[in-house]
DNA sequence: TAAGCGATGTATCGAGCCGATACATCGACG
DNA sequence: CGTCGATGTATCGGCTCGATACATCGCTTA
């Protein structure tokens, strides 16, 4: 799962760990919290080992002279390879079951942007699929288990629900959009480009998403 | 954290291993997908030797006679000891960082009946305040950074900040009715069925948090 | 009748991932 | 001039998952 995201983000630009660490947190801060360096660097020499990465050397250090008094470990560049980038191409094609759960598909979807469209879509429909069945299975734990659950249980039920009602609903509207060509909300949304809402703290009018008029 | 929600559910009653599973799965099924067997059993195992549990000996098969013939294995029913109970309470009492991640929030929080109402409120605003961090980081990519990143990334933040936004307030409305001392999801919504509570075993009064060892 | 199948049930193994921890450099701030 | 936080690399123990294996039971179906 690391590994698709590493070789995605090395697809755009060398990095090094730490700032690997952090556009990974940027980049998924909505799914996962951020990723840990005992995961991370085992997991980078894994896919150097495996050839998918190579280390660059750092950018010529300001002083050629006086190199290594204090034999300094200094930042590691990692950047992909061809053949890491031929695996990113088979992760992305290969969509496994683990491509709908929670992690695995909020990291295929960041990164759409290299994805074809049938694929795409194919990994929408996947899991909406998934979700519907967790809410399906949730209306059945609500339904039948009324006296079985104690009011806390049923509340935190009710509330993972919710959460499942609106994700498919979510994903309805992307798998129309992508079926018909579009950008995801570039229809009815104002884009960040103008100013239209500068400060970010207030109103953030909840995501807008059906009919603007 | 399964140490937790393994006690938790056999201080209801005696289980075997697929049993606890199953309930683990109806009490937890919107926060966790299914534990897998490959955590459940070497968990119970440890618990035993730490001796928080006890095999409780299978409600005598039907035929004494012709006992051990194949040396079936048949089921293994799990109860809980006292240094169990005890151990649980810890658990509820030392609310750790990791009490308010998702996985380990949605665990406390599932066994709130059997938590006192000053640690309950405690927890809800240290998930609050959790979830608040949250949403203020993903606000601050939103806001500054608007270019760096793709559409589809940006859509997946939007997403994550409305799910954010949407725990803060379910969080807020459970804090209040906490300190109002009443019980969750009575005062505004339609239940599903007519006849309000008529629990059967667990009535989950609000200050109930322990029975007889 | 037997063959097959899905649910029930216990169990292990490799590998991924996390949290804690350690160590080192550098600029800023008091 | 010290120390604090950000930057930066790295390891270790332990929890957890998915895959896999094996066995029993009751039901349907050829």
């Amino acid at each position: 799962m690391l590994e698709f995201a590493i070789l995605g983000l090395l697809h755009e630009s060398p990095m090094h760990g730490y700032e690997l660490r952090k556009e990974l947190a940027a980049k998924l801060g909505s799914i996962r919290a951020a990723i840990s360096y005992g995961t991370l660097y085992p997991t980078l020499r894994r896919l150097q080992s495996a050839g998918y990465i190579t280390e660059a050397g750092e950018t010529p250090p300001t002083t050629p002279e006086v190199p290594a008094l204090t034999s300094k470990r200094g930042r590691v560049v990692y950047k992909i390879t061809a053949e890491g980038k031929e695996r990113f191409a088979d992760l992305i094609a290969q969509a496994g079951p683990e491509t709908y759960d929670d992690a695995g598909f909020g990291i295929h979807f960041a990164f759409f942007a290299r994805t074809d469209q049938a694929t795409r879509l194919r990994i929408l429909e996947g899991r909406r699929r998934k979700v519907e069945e967790r809410r399906e299975s949730m209306r059945d734990v609500l339904a039948r288990a009324g006296e079985r659950l104690d009011a806390y249980t049923l509340e935190l039920q009710r509330h993972g629900l919710d959460a499942c009602e609106r994700e498919v609903r979510w994903l309805e509207e992307l798998i129309v959009n992508e079926r018909s060509g579009r950008q995801p909300s570039q229809e009815g949304r104002e884009a960040s480009q103008g100013e239209t809402t500068r400060d970010g703290t207030g109103e953030t009018s909840p995501h807008v998403q059906d009919e603007r008029p």
